[in-house]
DNA sequence: GGAATGTACTTGTCTAGACAAGTTTCGGCA
DNA sequence: TGCCGAAACTTGTCTAGACAAGTACATTCC
């Protein structure tokens, strides 16, 4: 057991201080020269601390002005989403993907749109199932940009998941995330083993390169078996 | 237009080879003492560019082994969830809340549990209805416990909202959330005007302090009017 | 062959000092 | 009174060097 490094006890001391509301939020935080002479460190190691605070959302800092309790108003909590195949897996469970469509398709006008394709362009079309131990938990309705995945239709997608295999033939460098609830389509009622009017958590999610889109993904979530859940702690 | 700090530019040129599949994952991508070399710039700039990447999530550096670039697989995606209020009011749209229900109660046992009472123990309760320019957008149904926050009852919530005060009085150091779809009770589809079998985004979230729980909410969206939207760029 | 050892390389961290640049404050001047 | 500029303070960043500690690999010894 060895003592913490320096920085780290100076960015635990700060933390504490915020936690129990010392440093009323708009009032200025300890500067960094306070810092120095307090714990007799550097000033790079205090700056180093208040950096990774700053970086965590926990204060908020101006040239000139000096450190400051961020408003904790902004309740900004993060969440995760992560592949479902690892999800499943890390939990000890049996993951299986169905497929059920899985070719070149004209693509609907919405989605060739958000593609960036001419409208009527093709794409790749796939709807995959994705059970956990037999379970239905996910339809995963998605249409792939051809440019980006030429060999998309070739993979083996009860081995692998078009996330994963996407995102090592083209790793994307902006996503965008929409959750809603909603009822699902005639098709996922059937494909998930629901009712028509069942409540599902709908995930839409858009991937994009530096040039262009990659892939626009649908996945249909039966309320009554799928929760997203997270924690956070500043 | 002035020159990009030289720590950002290492950053950059490491997240852009990263961004297009320079050093597959597994293999070591250049050391510190590379980039030194590389980039003219001394070890300490390097060093904050990769800690800042592996604080980012996009490298795992291990001590004697090196640094390498993060197994993509993980889409660790982002997603923000903010105050109702801010979120509604940020968009140019007025806010309104309605309190429905706001008085201490014993709480049934399930919320006692989550909010460390004694079984039967009183607690806060209240029931309000965010709005947006008029139409029902949040049901907000939360459990207070006293002892975190004494004065609860006494705010005015059409003013100030139950987050925003309580994020002032008991700041929380730890939360957890739910999201998932489901149907509305009876009560919930008669305040938010939906039918009772109208999908929705059921957020729930609990807050606790260093020592205690603080509180317990369950957020009703009527899955029509509201989606969680996020956006994710490494 | 197998085990111990040494060496080279890696990241983790700290230091003392420096300059740049933004903000606030206060004194002096018209 | 009102304006202006200097001083003091803040954060932002970089440097050159140092020691610690973990890992990998070749060499040496039994």
């Amino acid at each position: 057991m060895s003592a913490p490094a320096p920085y780290a006890r100076v960015k635990a001391w700060l933390k504490n201080g915020l936690a129990r509301g010392r440093w009323p939020a708009g009032r200025p935080m300890p500067s960094e020269a306070d810092l120095v002479a307090r714990f007799g460190v550097s000033r790079m190691t205090v700056n180093r601390a208040l950096r990774e605070l700053q970086s965590e959302g926990l204060v908020t800092r101006s040239q000139g002005r000096g450190t400051f309790a961020a408003p904790l108003h902004r309740v900004a909590a993060r969440l995760t989403i992560r592949d479902l195949h690892e999800e499943i897996e890390a939990g000890g469970h049996v993951h299986r993907a169905r497929v059920h469509r899985a070719r070149a398709e004209p693509a609907p006008a919405a989605v060739a749109a958000r593609l960036g394709l001419a409208a009527g362009g093709r794409a790749f079309h796939t709807v995959i199932v994705h059970s956990r131990d037999g379970v239905p938990l996910q339809c995963e309705d998605r249409w792939v940009n051809p440019a980006a995945a030429p060999d998309y239709l070739g993979v083996d997608f009860t081995r692998t998941t078009p996330t994963h295999y996407l995102l090592e033939v083209a790793p994307f460098w902006k996503a965008q995330y929409g959750i809603e609830a909603g009822v699902p389509t005639a098709l996922e009622a059937r494909l998930l083993g629901i009712g028509a009017r069942e409540p599902c958590l709908v995930v839409t999610r858009r991937t994009e390169d530096h040039q262009r889109p990659i892939t626009l993904a649908r996945l249909v979530h039966p309320g009554s078996r799928y929760t997203i859940e997270g924690g956070f702690a500043p």
